[in-house]
DNA sequence: TTGTAAGCGTTATCAT
DNA sequence: ATGATAACGCTTACAA
């Protein structure tokens, strides 16, 4: 049973090949009669039209590159799947890379997804390869930058709104009288990192709070190193109050780390980015700065709709705010 | 800028095509020489050969359909990382479709799929759609199913052992001299719940305790249907002492449940299927069934890469042992 | 060792 | 309204 092709229902059908592709792609003009028929062939016999030839000929791919940090990360998949959903609806199939933030493994993600001719690309980029992310926007390639952003380059970005949201989360822990604010930020090479710390001392500046330098330490967005920054902190001849931490999983860290040094759970006010789910379940004194991923896929599925149906318009920037959920709300 | 083709390297190389090819390919013969130059050539102009157009040639998509029912989940995508990752390494990509439990999109993710002419499907199904997986199978395409069985087709199959699992999980909470134990079970159109629910009916029926319907409840895995099942449980005249819940996410409703209810958490003993992160955070008898998603991505990814190789041997029936985990460890 | 040319399954142009 | 056929970019007999 091997695989069926356009001149073989079209000698079934007893019409040209022209026929059945116009039938199938609904152009040109064919009378009613032989769409008809034809379409009954085609059911008749499962055809099955090959995406690939189709690809080689109109010089579309239908295929859109979506790399990402981390796969097994909710925070991630839940703007993937929105995008993913939208991309299905047009036709258009997702080919997903995951660099484990890694600019190496980027590097490669990106010469592999040029190969495979992806007409857009989604990215939630490392930092790196600014170069080659210009290169794949100059040859054609639409490019919408999810998340994180990349300064000069001139690229459709949808992200949130780091900054204000930092400097809400400390506006809030000095109305809440806390002085000696512990910063747990991210690395620096990644755009939301610089961002959330660059809100954090704006918060503090602004309150006339100076900057402790022994106060802020960097993490790397991983569970272990919010345990370890933590320690770090609770070490301080002056240890803080409170804590300000840039992403979830390093908050989760904290938590384990406090749980390690026998400080009970509460002890420490924390303001953390990112859904942390187990929050709602325990007594501790966690405020969260809810981010909105499925919006972001939404509009950046829209977004790519837009620009492969041709808009040509001036680059967007779209920019969601996170809304701090306060502990005891 | 228009793309470059494998004439335009031909003509600036001196070259015919067909000489071009063999060194992208390291295919039939070619001197060094000719070799070398070609090769610079090409790094030169920066020419990408394109991957639709050898797929048509060779008639090989090198592309990997994968549908899952829930893409934020990270079950799935711990498993689906580590098959990303072998295909990647392979020079395959993954084309992903989320079905949300809907064996109605799971049909238009197949038939989507089968005219992208996908080289395998990886498969944690919904359930339904039987004579087209099999249809598909039938047509030369590779399926693996994952984490969810079909019985009666012959398909490659890499699952967990849910009966042994759950019912080791019903002889914990008897040891601890349970008695009244709450069953919530998942979508019984779907195995895995309904081998969890056998596995607990054994795990009964061999201490010799006799099955109360009105302690079984089914859910449908999601977190509302937890907590709902919860409140059912605890309205019975006589409430369970012990829950044993089919899915993290259900358990997590239980939670949020006994919160609602006014509850302490402690006061219901849990063992629950699947990782919960926060477990570890707070004093509740939560036991758990850790699962091996990573390690069931890896097997999956290694049987794929074998069998897109033409391995032909036997269907394959991997089974992985989950490892209760008790609260106390 | 290298080149020529047919062909993969479509679409689209040009006739008819 | 329908049909022939060239072309998309590559691989691979087959020839030289």
């Amino acid at each position: 049973m091997t695989k069926l092709t356009i001149k073989d229902i079209a000698k079934e059908a007893g019409v040209s090949t022209a026929t059945i592709s116009r039938v199938l792609n609904n152009s040109g003009y064919v009378s009613n009669d032989i769409k008809q028929h034809v379409m009954e062939v085609i059911r008749k016999l499962n055809y099955q039209p090959n995406a690939i030839a189709r690809s080689l000929k109109q010089e579309k791919s239908r295929s859109v590159g979506i790399v990402l940090p981390d796969m097994t990360n909710p925070y991630f998949m839940n703007i993937a799947r929105a995008i993913q959903h939208r991309c299905f609806q047009e036709g258009y199939h997702l080919l997903f890379v995951d660099t484990e933030e890694n600019p190496d493994k980027e590097k490669e993600a990106l010469d592999f997804l040029t190969e495979k001719r992806i007409e857009a690309l989604i990215l939630a980029g490392t930092g790196g390869n600014r170069e080659q992310i210009q290169a794949i926007s100059g040859a054609g390639i639409r490019v919408i930058l999810v998340d994180r952003r990349y300064s000069n380059l001139k690229l459709d970005t949808v992200a949130e709104d780091n900054i204000y949201a930092s400097k809400a989360a400390i506006e809030y822990l000095i109305e809440k009288n806390h002085r000696r604010i512990g910063i747990i930020g991210g690395p620096q090479s990644i755009s939301t990192a610089r961002e959330r710390r660059q809100g954090a001392m704006i918060g503090l500046e602004e309150a006339g709070i100076a900057l402790a330098p022994e106060l802020m330490v960097e993490g790397d967005y991983t569970r272990d190193s919010g345990t370890d920054a933590l320690r770090r902190l609770m070490a301080l001849p002056e240890p803080p109050t409170a804590i300000f931490s840039a992403n979830n999983e390093m908050t989760f860290g904290v938590y384990l780390g406090m749980q390690q040094l026998g400080l009970p759970l509460d002890s420490i006010e924390v303001v953390s980015f990112g859904n942390l789910e187990f929050s709602s379940l325990f007594r501790h004194k966690l405020s969260v700065i809810m981010q909105n991923p499925h919006d972001i896929g939404e509009i950046v599925g829209d977004l790519l709709i837009r620009r492969l149906g041709g808009d040509d318009s001036e680059t967007e920037n779209q920019v969601l705010v996170p809304k701090l959920v306060p502990y005891e709300a």
